[in-house]
DNA sequence: GCCAACGTTGGC
DNA sequence: GCCAACGTTGGC
């Protein structure tokens, strides 16, 4: 009995992961490791399935922007780089016996023709409640609602 | 580079 | 368990 499909969004600063880089990946896919917030944890961790649709936003870029989407080809397995001190998300509580954060795997779908920015974003008022645009929101993986899905990727191929 | 909003830490 | 101090995120 398998729910329906659902819908994220995660965010990424293009100086260290971009879309570009997810488009260069062996078979365009990459794990997505350095979740070190507990809320986002557990959306990764409990709720994305298989097959589930996600934006990918580049965050502190100029402007801020939705430049695709990709979907989850694995659902959630320990993030090693937790353990790993020279990763740059190292945490010193994690470790293989209690890995604490997750990642899972994503695979591009598309890069926007036309990239939506966060100011257009705005000006859509149907998105008007989308976790994003929440003053002081910083949820880096965070659930979009089906109609918000499709519009934003509406807007993405249109123009 | 600024700073508001937020999450985490640690003293008590 | 409160909450001040601190560190981080991320738009601007």
């Amino acid at each position: 009995m398998s729910k329906s499909k659902q819908y994220w969004l995660v965010k990424t600063e293009p100086e260290s992961f971009s879309i570009a880089d997810l488009a260069k990946s062996p078979n365009q896919t990459t794990c997505w490791d350095g979740v070190r917030n507990y809320q986002a944890r557990n959306f990764l961790r409990d709720e994305m399935k298989l097959g589930d649709d996600v934006l990918f936003y580049h965050s502190n870029a100029e402007p801020p922007v939705v430049m695709g989407t990709c979907v989850v080809v694995r659902e959630a397995y320990p993030d090693h780089t937790a353990w790993d001190k020279k990763d740059h998300h190292y945490d010193p509580k994690a470790s293989p016996d209690n890995p604490i954060w997750q990642m899972v795997d994503l695979k591009l779908v598309e890069t926007f023709d036309h990239p939506v920015t966060l100011p257009e974003l705005r000006a859509v008022k149907s998105l008007a409640k989308m976790e994003l645009l929440r003053q002081g929101s910083r949820l880096s993986v965070q659930p979009v609602k089906p109609n918000e899905f499709k519009t934003v990727v509406a807007l993405g191929r249109k123009k």
